[in-house]
DNA sequence: GATACGTGGCA
DNA sequence: TTGCCAAGTAT
């Protein structure tokens, strides 16, 4: 395959391939707030939060981390309710709960200084090499690949590499095509580049190939197959979780909420008490029943208020919120009593801020 | 290698 | 409405 994709590389003229594409790159890409310098801390951030999101979607929470968390030392100080805090709404919550633990490790073993070589820099918690060769390019100027959803899709078009994004083998194809076609002077630009490309005009529908920077290196657009390109495979159908959720108040107007387990879907969020619906028709009661086993509480439930989806990668949460009063016999342990204002403080996931708006009358 | 892991935008 | 997509990683 090596061989094969060496060739292919090669019927590209390499020089005047990353001459065009970091000019354009210099001359042409968006205003980032993790693009104003090169704090290798910064970029690590940036990197982790943009791991499956949207820029735009990453610049508020970027800005607010930053203010919050501005330095390694920072970080690794805060407490983890807070970090989640920060990230809530962000999803992926792993993402933060692995970037705090890496950079308690940087505080501790490098004295808050992040490693800059590429062995080093992938060894962190929750950088795999994606992130790796992206904080090695563009925060220390090193030829590693940073290879994403956009470049293996720009460069399948570009040499015409029609093997599956979808396997996880594919990518160290596209690593070795950019080790072949990496600009030494600029690595950083050159990644970037390549990204950003995909981002703006190598996008997955409708490429503008027309105003395209490297259409005379492209091979799929000499062909007119742009379109076809890169070959995915379709992901499978996920399932459906039927959800009752309880909305308790007592008469001071506090609610409860628990803790999420430290592993799994949304770990170490809270949320309101729940249950999966085995059966429709009996929710109401065995929602009652679970309550008043799980805390030492008398509850009253009304009808159910509303439902709602919410669709997650891999499954559905079909959402239905009962509320109720309950009065509590003893103290609880194993969650806690707030109210409305203290519940600002726990980071909720989105399905459940949706219920502590209900709640607040929003 | 396949699956778990969030969320919001868009055709 | 439904499905796909977006700067992936851990297990």
């Amino acid at each position: 395959m090596t061989k094969q994709l060496l060739d292919r590389a090669l019927t590209i003229d390499i020089e005047a391939f990353q001459i065009d594409l970091v000019l354009w790159f210099t001359h042409d890409h968006r205003d980032m707030p993790w693009r104003k310098e090169r704090d290798p801390y910064k970029i690590w951030v940036s990197e982790i939060m943009l791991q499956q999101t949207r820029v735009d979607t990453v610049i508020p929470y970027f800005e607010r981390f930053m203010a919050q968390f501005p330095t390694v030392d920072a970080l690794a100080a805060a407490e983890e309710e807070k970090v989640l805090k920060a990230w809530e709404g962000l999803g992926y919550y792993s993402r933060a709960r692995n970037l705090h633990s890496a950079v308690k490790e940087v505080h501790e073993k490098y004295g808050g200084i992040v490693p800059n070589t590429p062995k080093e820099i992938l060894s962190l918690k929750g950088v795999g090499p994606y992130t790796a060769g992206a904080i090695a390019s563009i925060a220390f100027g090193l030829p590693e690949p940073a290879v994403d959803g956009n470049v293996m899709r720009v460069l399948s078009r570009i040499l015409l590499i029609e093997n599956d994004i979808a396997k996880p083998q594919t990518r160290k194809i596209f690593e070795e095509a950019v080790r072949l076609l990496i600009s030494k002077e600029n690595p950083s630009y050159f990644n970037q580049g390549l990204m950003e490309l995909g981002a703006t005009i190598c996008t997955p529908k409708n490429p503008s190939c027309i105003v395209c920077p490297v259409q005379k290196h492209c091979e799929a657009f000499h062909k007119g197959i742009q379109t076809e390109l890169p070959v995915k495979k379709k992901k499978i159908k996920k399932r459906t979780v039927p959800v009752a959720i309880a909305m308790l108040q007592n008469e001071s107007g506090e609610t409860i909420i628990e803790k999420r387990p430290e592993t799994g879907l949304l770990a170490n969020l809270w949320q309101f008490p729940n249950i999966e619906i085995s059966d429709r028709n009996l929710t109401k009661e065995h929602l009652k029943t679970y309550l008043e086993e799980r805390y030492p509480i008398q509850v009253d439930l009304n009808d159910h208020l509303v439902d709602f989806q919410h669709v997650f990668t891999h499954l559905t949460w079909q959402i239905s919120v009962y509320a109720g009063s309950f009065k509590a016999k003893e103290p609880i342990t194993n969650g806690t009593i707030v109210n409305a204002e203290q519940l600002d403080a726990y980071p909720l996931p989105v399905p459940h801020q949706k219920v502590a708006r209900l709640m607040k009358g929003e």
